[in-house]
DNA sequence: GAGTGTGAATTTCTTCACAGCT
DNA sequence: AGCTGTGAAGAAATTCACACTC
C-alpha cells in the first residue's frame, strides 16, 4: 500500500516513463539516471531518489534496465490495466476529446458520452454514442465508470460534478475553467489554458524580446 | 523588475485573481486572507504571504479591498494589456480553441491561425483565417505574437516550435504531449491530459471506491 | 570504473505567531 | 477588535556526496 510518496514525485513519473518509453522505440537497453535527466532537464539525484519510494530498479554501474523499469513504472501508475472513462460535454471541445488517439494506447477506454443538448444526443462521434446526461445514473449502476472527463461550459461545471459524484465517480478530469468543489476522497485534476496563460504573461510582462529568467 | 518570486506563488495568483472576480461579481467590496483562503482551500498566512512578495495591498481589520486588488492583480500578472496570440494546428482541437470564448475577456487575442493541411487553409474558423504554415515567417515580421498556442500532433510539435523560435516566438502554450525541448528564455507550458491521468490512475489504481488520500 | 541508493546537508516553501495599523 | 505583513520556525523538496554493488 503506497504511503507517504510526494505528490510532486507522482506528478514526475509519467514524464519518466514517457521518456523511457522513447529509450525503448530507440532500442535503448540501459539508460542511467544522469541520461535520463538530461532529457528531462531534471537532475540524476531527483530521478534516482523519486525512483527509490518505490523500490530499486537500478543495477550499479549499469543504470536502469529501460524494458524493466518501463513494466515497474506502469504498475506503480497503475497504467497495466484498462479504465474506463466517460466524457460528459460533447462539444467542440469534447469532439476533440472524443477523437483524440492518445487516450486508448495507454489503457484509458472511453465508454460513453453525455450532453444535455438534445441536437447532438442520439449521435455517433468517432465510434461514440452521445447520450444524454439524465442517462448517467443508469449508466454508472451498469457500468465501471473510473475516471469523468468534463468538457462542458464554465457555469454547468459543478453541476455535472455533483451529479457524477452521487453516482459514484470520484476521479475528474476537468477542463472547465473553475475551481470544483468536491468533497474528501475525490481526485480532480484541472486543465486550464486561462491559468496557464495567465502565468506565463507574469514572465513575459515586462520584457520584449527574452532574458526575463 | 520583478526579481526572486516563487513559481509556486506566481502560479497561484491567477487562481486568486479569479476568486477575486467572483466577489467582485457578487457585490462583496472587501474580503479578508481568511474568507479567501476558505473559498480556495488556501491557508490564510498563504495568500498573505504570496501577496506581500508584490506589496502591501490590504487593509488592517478590513482585509482587501476586492476591486482595488483585482486592478493590482491584473497588472502585476500583465493582464492590464492585450496579448497577441496564434494559433498553430486547426484540428479538431485547434478548432475547439479558435472557438473558446475564454481567452478574449482575459485580453488574449487571436490574430492568426496555422496549418499545413492544404484542405483547411483558405477556411474561415469562428471568424478566423487559416492561413499556411508557411507564412509564418512573414506573418511573425509584421505582427507581433506574443504568445503562440500549439494545437498540432506529438510528431510535429518539436518542429513547429523551432520554427516558430527562430522567428522570434518565445512563449508558447503547448496541448502537445511531448516535452518540447527550446533554448533558455523561451517559455513553455504545456496542458497534457495523458499525464494528467496517468497522475491520477496512481492514486486509484488500489482504491476502489474511495479514501486513498 | 561506473552508477545506484540513501542518509545528511541544503534549499525552498509553508505555516506560525505576533507587533502594529485602522 | 480585527486582520495585515512579516520575521522566525517548521516542513517539504531537492541536491550532495559517498559507501556500496555490479
Amino acid at each position: 500500500m503506497a504511503v507517504d510518496i510526494p505528490d510532486v514525485v507522482v506528478r514526475r513519473l509519467p514524464t519518466y516513463l514517457r521518456a523511457l518509453r522513447q529509450l525503448a522505440d530507440d532500442n535503448v537497453d540501459f539508460v542511467s539516471s544522469h541520461q535520463l535527466g538530461e532529457r528531462l532537464h531534471v537532475t540524476p539525484a531527483q530521478i534516482r531518489k523519486d525512483l527509490s519510494y518505490f523500490g530499486r530498479f537500478g543495477k550499479q554501474g549499469r543504470g536502469y534496465n529501460v524494458q524493466l523499469l518501463i513494466t515497474d513504472l506502469d504498475q506503480i501508475l497503475g497504467l497495466d490495466r484498462e479504465w474506463e472513462t466517460i466524457l460528459v460535454g460533447v462539444g467542440r471541445l469534447g469532439r476533440a476529446i472524443i477523437g483524440y488517439p492518445g487516450f486508448s494506447p495507454e489503457g484509458f477506454n472511453l465508454s460513453a458520452a453525455f450532453d444535455s443538448d438534445s441536437e447532438v444526443v442520439g449521435q455517433e462521434i468517432s465510434g461514440t454514442l452521445v447520450r444524454h446526461t439524465s442517462d448517467i445514473p443508469l449508466f454508472t449502476q451498469n457500468n465501471r465508470v473510473d475516471i469523468a472527463i468534463l468538457a462542458v461550459p464554465a457555469r454547468a461545471a459543478q453541476l455535472v460534478a455533483d451529479d457524477l459524484i452521487r453516482n459514484g465517480v470520484h476521479s475528474f478530469l476537468s477542463y472547465a475553467p473553475i475551481p470544483l468543489e468536491v468533497p474528501r476522497g475525490v481526485y480532480v485534476r484541472s486543465l486550464d489554458p486561462i491559468l496557464a496563460m495567465e502565468e506565463m504573461t507574469f514572465y513575459l510582462r515586462d520584457s520584449e524580446r527574452g532574458g526575463w529568467k
